[in-house]
DNA sequence: AGATTGAAGTTGCTACTGTCAACATCTTTT
DNA sequence: AAAAGATGTTGACAGTAGCAACTTCAATCT
């Protein structure tokens, strides 16, 4: 009895995510089962309770391993953008790109109960190319919340979409719808930004502008009117 | 033995799926089970196979439920607006809104294997609104497909996120961020719509743009120049 | 009428799952 | 060396999806 494996297996914590991510990816949050998890990585059906107290848990452990990945994806795509708006468009392209490849482990972050802020960082990057497209000008001033969490729902909404068969389009048009709308949802907020702009020297004007209250200009609050949308409270 | 109920229930099926929609409401599709459905309907845990093939076709009978129930939210949500703009705005309230009260019934309408094209005559609502919008001017001409679909995308992401507790605010302020997102998305798309527009006499020509090219005009064409979505073929 | 057929509901079974409890093995600390 | 603790195993239990064989009952066909 030595040449099986040890009895201790030496890191079966990372095996079982590797596993576990595997798993999902073919069968989905349905189909996924613990004890199919430890069989792959040769281990008896019980050893996992060991490193997560339940199944919740380790598919918990998933959804933060999915949103690593989700973020180093949107990074890499955006990365090859050359203006503030470029890196915004690119990122939803990534995202959804992402969700498209494993749309599986994409269920498993977001429709089951989480915990805490799991996707913290995805929604720090978002945020930052947001920041940057209205330093740009591009994107109207003020607190830029609303704006990040309305992109975000639009390429979210894209996705989810696109993975439920619900957009009449094959992956390779998916993403060039998500460019497009992209670009739409930039540009049309383009027309909202401050009326009153000194052409240049205000890129120093760093981060004064991140309050934490929506405040459009009043152009663009008299477009706005009808909703006057408030403020961003206590976000998380 | 007649004190008890009679061997034939009389209209099972109706009763299980009344009972599948309020178990599904309660404990979302994870915890969904076809002999708790059974045990509802009080009947033995093999009945349902009668009239279901099995669990999936259940599921998908309570999808096909829920959009009928979704539809009529958004007819009732959009029958208080006076104009196109007024009532697809307030249909992605009803949308938003219907995804709140009821999130697990929402998830099996969407994050489940399904087989046709359920949910077609959501689309349909919603296309309705969208070329009432191009017509008062309000949206860009041509296609209106693309257009359906961004909106939808965006409510739809909304929804989502805000089930998944990826919003910061309370089932109220997902409401006004919603009625926010939706003028955002019609004003921004506003900026974009036909230049050289005689101001009137041209609600006559009624349905004839609706045909399946997307068709911006020169101007639009130019802010949208870096994507130039292409044609909607085919749509489902 | 009386027999037959077939739909609708039941009971019992198998294979599988999540999870608990008790046990085995190996490592680390004392 | 011995105790303790962590890690992995075996065996159980309750619950589930679905299959097969049985029962009840209403409708149809002589």
């Amino acid at each position: 009895m030595r040449a099986t494996h040890p009895y201790h297996h030496g890191n079966l914590k990372s095996a079982l995510l590797d596993a576990g991510v595997a798993l999902i990816g073919e069968v989905g949050p349905q189909a996924f089962t613990i004890r199919e998890v430890a069989r792959r990585a040769g281990v008896s059906h019980n050893a996992p309770y060991r490193h997560f107290r339940n199944k919740d848990e380790l598919l918990e452990a998933l959804a933060v391993d999915g949103f690593a990945r989700l973020t180093a994806a949107m990074r890499k795509w955006s990365g090859s953008g050359s203006t503030g708006t470029d890196r915004l468009r690119l990122c939803g392209c990534g995202y959804v790109d992402f969700a498209l490849r494993w749309p599986q482990h994409f269920l498993v972050m977001f429709d089951l109960p989480k915990d805490g802020s799991v996707g913290e960082n995805a929604f720090q990057t978002l945020l930052e190319f947001i920041v940057e497209s209205q330093q740009e000008g591009a994107l109207p001033k003020g607190d830029p919340h609303p704006l990040a969490l309305m992109a975000w729902s639009l390429v979210h909404g894209i996705a989810k979409l696109a993975i439920s068969g619900n957009l009449p389009y094959g992956s390779r048009r998916v993403l060039e719808f998500t460019e497009w709308a992209s670009a739409a949802f930039v540009n049309g907020m383009e027309s909202l930004k401050q009326a009153a702009d000194p052409p240049g020297a205000r890129r120093k004007r760093k981060l004064k502008q991140r309050e934490t209250t929506w405040n459009l200009t009043s152009e663009a609050e008299s477009i706005f009117r009808r909703v006057r949308f408030p403020v961003s409270r206590k976000m998380q």
